[in-house]
DNA sequence: GATGAATGAGGGTTCATTCAT
DNA sequence: TATGAATGAACCCTCATTCAT
């Protein structure tokens, strides 16, 4: 269709920005289109609809995740390894794609519904799989602690991971592995000084 | 104003479950009537417009959470009891006012831009400091580890707890106080088997 | 219908008033029930519709506007006095129907469209007809200039008067007749000083 | 801001003939849409609401009313001849702006209390000043007649020329270099014939 | 590639009116 | 007589989208 690839990426990329601030429903098209420097129809030549932004944003963002995470799981590293190196690379996922992961987090819920982001779910489960196998494999060979009810834990690790999205700022102090370190030794080994 | 605070407590209920699940932008006045029985223009019999309806949710949930948690907080237990007792209060909160939770870690980022949602700013500000405050003293009183950065401590603590809003349906399976004890079990001793 | 004609009478000088302040459009009911100390639905009790209060604020003035041109028409008087009279009467009856006048003023031209207010244009055409008819017999009887153009010359009397009630305020100062002196001073003589 | 001030023109005019005609209130935009041929949400491409449409409509004729009367003040002619040409200018701007007028005459009282509008309230302020120092002037010269009073004197020439808009047809028979002469013989000389 | 102007569906809100109590 | 609650139509306005230029 356009021609120009660089200028969709651009724009798609100003688009993020703004629909991660604002919320998807909240932005128009025309504070996109006024961040681009250029007029709301304008958009149109470049993209089919708001929507088609908004969904090639995730999956931008969701391709380049399960690259980074396919890397990881085709080393068979140890779960407890395994685990240390999915919330690190989640951790730089976010850095990179910060916009598109606060946008995941916001409007995923609502847009499952929808034909055509099928492949969140379908990313979503095969995450769960993984996380959940991680998980398993690291009680079965007594790295992980076996009183722990699986489906919880997996629950506490997903969310405090990707709610940093949230807050996190590229940039501000902390790199994403000084921010994974931290996140893992709060999860692994918990806030509480060991009494023992 | 409207004498029958009964009927405006009903509606409002319908409407924090509407907005908690389609997101306060995409809820429309008519879907909230819908649910409600009543046409559109009805509802501002009750409330003067859809904002002031999300305002009272909103508030009347933080007046609530905050009479918990002073409760707890005039108990002057030690910091990790403390601690224990906010989470639990607040799974608790999130058992009784799940659709209000939901709608504030959603939407409170954009609302505190406007001036009648200034008390979001000052309870945010409020619940920060007690949660900061905690875990200092834990860490003053070597309960807690020493080697933390305790921001990252608090918002993992926070996120941990109040993301929960988005999966936990009352009524299923675990209590409040059951899945408190499995988050402080994660949140205070890790989820790695102690190695020594 | 309603068995309280005195009530009827309370309420339509307040909604009089309410109109004349606001205008009909911008008037709602409940502006109306509020200065009356009750609930909109309530006045549906006494009046069939707000077009109804207003046909019977605008009807029982010009009853009443009629019965004061009548008693001076069946005087015949000479022409100069008839004007006098008319001119007297007119802001008599500013003085006491000064909502329905102001009403009148400002909403007569929008309901003569309508079948229920035919009774407007009937009014006006008889009111036309009675000046013209005056002006004409004192130009006939030479006490009127007769180098005016006569329909201009009633417009500029009708006008002159009765936009007086867009500012006149009962005990201001003026009694109506004082005001009708100066009017007619100025109407009949002008307020340039004579020449000759 | 449109880069069309003459489409903005146009309809500015189309939604002036509408207000004047039906009232600001009754007009709905989506009649002014309708005699503009278009629909409703296409107009707001051109102006912020439906209130800016009005405020445009009597900013610019105000504009250029004053245009006219500081042309006729810059003369510095004598306190008769300043009447007559400030009664000539209003009734070519009558003609020029007729809807205008019309709807300045009508709602101007209302819209005062906005802040939008304070212009109105200034130029009225001015108005008013003008006339009663030119009517002050024609006394101390002799040339107006020092017993009446001045503010009713005032308030008879302004409302005699104003509610001209309320029947005044262009094109209808009578110039407004016509009307003015008449008028102001009228308000000059009085309609009554000369006793002496 | 982008603009200017328009469309059309729908959203929040208002308001005259109704009616059981 | 009046209230409380609801109706339903209409209103102002927004916004994603289209399209000739």
């Amino acid at each position: 269709m356009s021609p120009s690839p660089e200028r969709r990426g651009e724009l798609l990329a100003i688009a993020a920005d703004v629909f991660a601030e604002q919320g998807y429903n909240a932005t128009t098209v025309r504070k996109i289109a006024d961040a681009a420097g250029m007029l709301a129809g304008s958009l149109y030549y470049h993209f089919d609809s708001k929507e088609s932004m908004l969904e090639e944003i995730l999956s931008t963002f969701l391709t380049e995740l399960w690259d980074g995470y396919d890397t990881v799981l085709q080393s068979r590293l140890g779960p407890r390894e395994t685990l240390e190196a999915l919330v690190t690379e989640s951790f730089r996922e976010i850095d990179r794609h910060r916009s598109a992961v606060a946008i995941y987090q916001k409007e995923s819920r609502h847009l499952v519904a929808q034909a055509r982001f099928q492949y969140l779910t379908d990313s979503q489960q095969r995450f769960e799989k993984t996380w959940l196998t991680t998980l398993e494999r690291g009680v079965a060979e007594h790295v992980f602690r076996e009183d722990l009810d699986i489906r919880l834990a997996y629950r506490f690790v997903r969310d405090t991971v990707w709610v940093a999205a949230s807050w996190y700022r590229p940039g501000g102090g902390h790199s994403p592995e000084e921010i994974a370190r931290q996140y893992l030794s709060m999860v692994l080994d918990g806030i509480a000084v060991r009494t023992t």
